[in-house]
DNA sequence: GTCCGGG
DNA sequence: CCCGGACAACGCTTT
DNA sequence: AAAGCG
């Protein structure tokens, strides 16, 4: 059993040669230590976060299940944000990473995919950002015609808006506002959007909920501006063969063979070498709204 | 990964 | 003792 | 009530 100190928090770090990507061979310790290493480019985007884990104890062909309210037998130190439901009424007592020794500790419970809310404890009811998830059927093609489409939008609306991988197969879009705006406005002028999309492109993109009734359109995801909601953090890796990482890219990566499996754990030290961290700048980017569409 | 409850 | 089950069978939006 | 989502 390795124990490893960091700032008084001692984690205990168990298995670490443990094969979690059988395909690549990454084990459990390449996971540790890749969050170790990724903590200042994720940190904006887990820091006094909700998050929702998926943990993968047998690896990504193995059971896996998802992690939120904290267990009691994690260390004392963990921390957490208490938040009582508005339906139900339970507490859960949300799982979140304030400093390294938390992301080690999840990382440890083999915590591969790090979800987290779009607003923070301080501020659960105003999102800082606002999130486009496009959920392709066919293809990456689709998608990334749809990006385009919704960048174009944005310009004109005077928005930066940053773009990474979902590390699965998709795109998010992520949009940094001023902490001053409900879930219920943000979903709304995103929705506004996605119509406009539609309105452009009706064969290529739909925001219709019966899934059957999407034939092979790229799905504008928007509801996922909510309270409770989660999104893949920026630099999450997920469990899919080439152990792929949520990676933010240049606009001008969009291509229509975009690969999400190019961007993976083994090559995203050498992509932050070349180009640096992309979203560096993506919190302190804070926008309002365009009054006009709320 | 860890706990818990039942064999 | 070991094994199987639970941990997001949650909470939210939309129809 | 139930679908759909992360
Ligand atoms: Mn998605
Ligand atoms: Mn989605």
């Amino acid at each position: 059993m390795n124990k490893l100190l960091i700032s008084k928090n001692q984690v205990k770090l168990s298995n670490l040669t443990k094969v979690l990507w059988p395909k690549k061979g990454y084990t459990k310790g390449d996971l540790i230590n890749y969050y170790i290493e990724m903590y200042p480019m994720i940190q904006d985007y887990l820091i006094d976060r909700p998050l929702s884990l998926k943990l993968f104890p047998d690896g990504i062909k193995g059971k896996s299940f998802y992690r939120k309210d904290c267990p009691d037998y994690a260390p004392d130190w963990l921390s957490v944000i208490p938040i009582k439901s508005h339906s139900s009424g339970r507490l859960i007592k949300w799982i979140t990473v304030n400093q390294l020794s938390d992301l080690v500790w999840i990382a440890n419970q083999t915590a591969i995919e790090l979800h987290a809310w779009l607003s923070t404890g301080e501020k659960l009811e105003y999102p800082d950002f606002a999130v486009f998830d496009l959920d392709p059927v066919r293809g990456m093609e689709d998608t990334v015609q749809v990006a385009l489409i919704i960048k174009k939008i944005l310009d004109e609306l005077e928005l930066k808006a940053y773009l990474k991988t979902s590390g699965a197969s998709g795109l998010h879009i992520f949009i940094p506002v001023f902490p001053i705006y409900t879930y219920v406005q943000i979903r709304d002028l995103l929705k506004s959007i996605a119509e406009m999309v539609i309105e452009v492109k009706p064969e290529l993109a739909t925001i219709v909920w019966q899934k059957d009734k999407r034939k092979d359109k790229v799905y504008i995801d928007y509801r996922q501006n909510a309270t409770n909601k989660t999104i893949p953090a920026p630099y999450s890796l997920r469990p899919t063969p080439a152990a792929t990482v949520s990676t933010p890219l240049n606009w001008n990566e969009l291509k229509q063979d975009l690969d999400p499996a190019d961007f993976n754990l083994n090559n995203i030290k050498n992509r932050l070498d070349l180009y640096g961290d992309l979203w560096h700048d993506l919190l302190a980017t804070r926008q309002h709204l365009p009054g006009f569409l709320l």
